[in-house]
RNA sequence: CGGGGCGUAGCUUAGCCUGGUAGAGCGCCUGGUUUGGGACCAGGAGGUCGCAGGUUCGAAUCCUGCCGCCCCGACCA
């Protein structure tokens, strides 16, 4: 049992001006958090508490899993970054960690990093330690302080430079292997958000810079979230927008036949789809070609989609370059022969072909039989442009971005969208870290053989304001049961009065015995603030104790989620509140 | 990093355009009256107006630079 005036819990009448959204402010008002600078929280005594109760409840959920727990360095040497796959692409997020010395390193490449995630840790111990089948499979993970500093921090501890993460890393001897792992993590994933008490569904993602072969992600539905999830009910078909698929372009698609030869065109200053669409040329964005100039690796390559489709960059990643960016209008001009406006992917019209590195195509433009595309001269554009018989494609992909309604690759019902916040994300990574480190184990045949890994996170930091964020009302906080700081709140009214701190003291005994941890509000404050930050911190049941009530030989009992008050006889509440105590850890 | 906005007491902010004694609400301290949904009265403490330059007799206010924070975009748990 704990009296409010003996812990700190500061609360706020008015929202700090910084917040933004509903659990940002909740954070700060209820005294969950303070802000240190941007991105950067200190956990205040009640946000520490439900800190706590997110990482016993993640722990409990891995060591069912199999998960071994460890703990690895949050400062690493640069030079173990650099050896690895994706420093290149990493470096622009990780925190230089020397000495803060005499400023002669600056402008040099640091001695130490802070560790944004530990594959580069984990995957060189495992290497040195484990080398026979025997000691497969092993999955290590840790729950601990990730650093990384965010192009922009935002919305409080949603996206933060410094956060808490679960990350866990299993290495299986071949690939059934780590899909069972990788299932087996998803199977423990799951029963953690549900036993917050939260609801997290797992939709189909990116791989991202992370590589691998593929990966969920963890989506608390919410309209404030970052990502948006393309999903149909009736097949259950989710996945990350990023990622997302649709049977737009059928599986047995006939190209349509040439109409005749390709013929050049004036356009002169038409330099967008918009511009191609309008009167005199009216071509409708659906039969123009569209051709995107990027830079993979330091080489050019091409992407070419329908006009009124969209790129999603995420999708470039299947391409295989470690950093993708467009290329800029001065790389453009000496490959293609012309600005960008009249650019197009024709056989015989690049300038310098041998330039590029690949000429990449989105099915959908399957689609388009007869079209138009810039014909890599200024000014000018082509007609009668087929994929088949003109188009210089080195393969085709899924490079589009995917739109609400368009069919679902399952049931081909209509797709839906909705936003989302990423709190858990799953890997099955392969080969692409063990190959790096040459993480191999030799099996029961003298056989050597890369470990094939899978990698996987959960943000508890950002879990906690997820909770929030889907469990709140105009009043504060709505706890689920067990990510509550305390479960139970005793508001004595007039704490002045013995018999009411006694009986207070009774009763938070018998919530105690029952499994409720007690928080006692003892503040000499008026009744209206205690009910006011009451309802704010949200801990799931109120027990009120009054000099009022005294006098009538009752208290009152009161749930958060509910508006009804239920009032106990005095010699019945110790048993009542056992049993509301017993229902809430159950619920 | 590009675009936009904001820095005034612990918090929320007015004042800035049009330069001249820095104000309010909340919170805090003292006393009193109150006491079941953020009370009232009286008194009080608390500010280098983000920092550094400049203009001016005089700068929170005008100008320049820097720093910090927030929002929109690309990235992530």
């Amino acid at each position: 049992m704990k009296l409010w005036t003996q812990f700190f819990i500061p609360t706020l009448k008015e929202s700090p001006a910084d917040a933004e959204i509903a659990s940002h402010k909740l954070l700060v008002r209820a005294g969950l958090v303070r802000k240190l600078g941007g991105g950067l929280y200190t956990y205040l005594p009640l946000g520490q508490r439900v800190m706590q109760k997110i990482t016993r409840i993640c722990r409990e959920e891995m060591d069912r899993a199999g998960g071994i727990e460890l703990w690895m360095p949050h400062v690493h040497p640069a030079e173990l970054w650099e050896q690895g796959p994706r420093w290149a692409a990493a470096r622009e997020i990780m925190f230089r960690a020397d000495s803060a010395g005499d400023g002669k390193r600056a402008g040099k490449d640091p001695e130490f990093v802070l560790g944004p995630t530990h594959e580069e840790v984990i995957t060189p111990l495992v290497k040195a330690e484990i080398t026979s089948y025997r000691d497969l499979p092993k999955n290590f993970y840790q729950i601990a302080t990730k650093f990384r500093n965010e192009i922009r921090p935002r919305y409080g501890l949603m996206r933060a430079r410094e956060f808490v993460m679960m990350d866990a890393y299993s290495f299986d001897t071949n690939d059934d292997n780590a899909v069972k792992s990788y299932f087996a993590m998803k199977a423990a994933y799951e029963s953690f958000f549900r036993r917050l008490g939260i609801t997290a569904i797992a939709v189909e993602a990116d791989t991202g810079v992370m590589g691998g072969s593929f990966s969920h992600e963890f989506m608390v539905p919410a309209e404030v979230g970052d990502d948006d999830i393309i999903y149909c009910e009736e097949s259950g078909y989710a996945a990350n927008r990023e990622k997302a698929t649709s049977a737009l372009v059928p599986a047995d698609l006939a190209d349509a036949a040439p109409a005749g030869a390709i013929e050049e065109f004036a356009t002169p200053g038409v330099v967008t789809i918009a511009a191609l669409e309008a009167a005199p040329y009216a071509v409708s964005a659906d039969r123009q070609f569209k051709t995107l100039v990027y830079v993979g690796d330091g080489k050019p390559f091409l992407i070419v989609l329908r006009g009124s489709d969209e790129l999603e960059e995420a999708k470039l990643g299947a391409l295989g370059f470690t950093v993708v960016r467009p290329a800029t209008a001065e790389e453009i001009e000496p490959v293609l022969g012309a600005k960008p406006g009249s650019l197009g992917a024709v056989r015989g019209t690049i300038r310098n072909a041998d330039a590029l590195a690949g000429v990449f195509a989105d099915h959908a433009i399957r689609l388009i039989g007869n079209g138009v595309t810039g014909a890599n001269k200024d000014g000018f554009h082509l007609r009668n442009v087929n994929v088949a018989r003109d188009l210089a494609v080195t393969k085709f992909g899924d490079f589009r971005r995917v739109r609400p309604g368009e069919p679902c690759p399952k049931s081909g019902r209509p797709l839906q969208s909705r936003r989302g916040i990423e709190v858990g994300h799953i890997f099955k990574l392969g080969t692409k870290y063990s190959d790096k480190y040459g993480a191999v184990y030799t099996d029961d045949q003298k056989q050597s053989h890369p470990m094939v890994m899978g990698c996987y996170g959960i943000g508890i930091s950002r879990t906690l304001q997820a909770i929030i964020e889907q469990s709140h009302d105009a009043d504060g906080i709505i706890w689920p049961w067990h990510a509550a700081p305390f479960q139970v709140l005793i508001c004595v009214l007039d704490p002045q009065l013995p018999e009411a701190m006694e009986l207070a003291t009774k009763l938070g005994n018998a919530a105690e015995q029952a499994g409720a941890e007690v928080l006692v509000d003892d503040r000499a404050e008026r009744p209206g603030v205690k009910f006011k930050d009451a309802d704010l911190i949200g801990l799931p049941l109120r027990l009120t104790i009054g000099g009022k009530g005294l006098k009538e030989g009752i208290v009152e009992l009161k749930w958060r989620t509910r508006k009804d008050v239920e009032k106990l006889p005095v010699a019945e509440a110790a048993e009542r509140i056992a049993a509301a105590v017993r229902e809430g850890a159950g619920a």
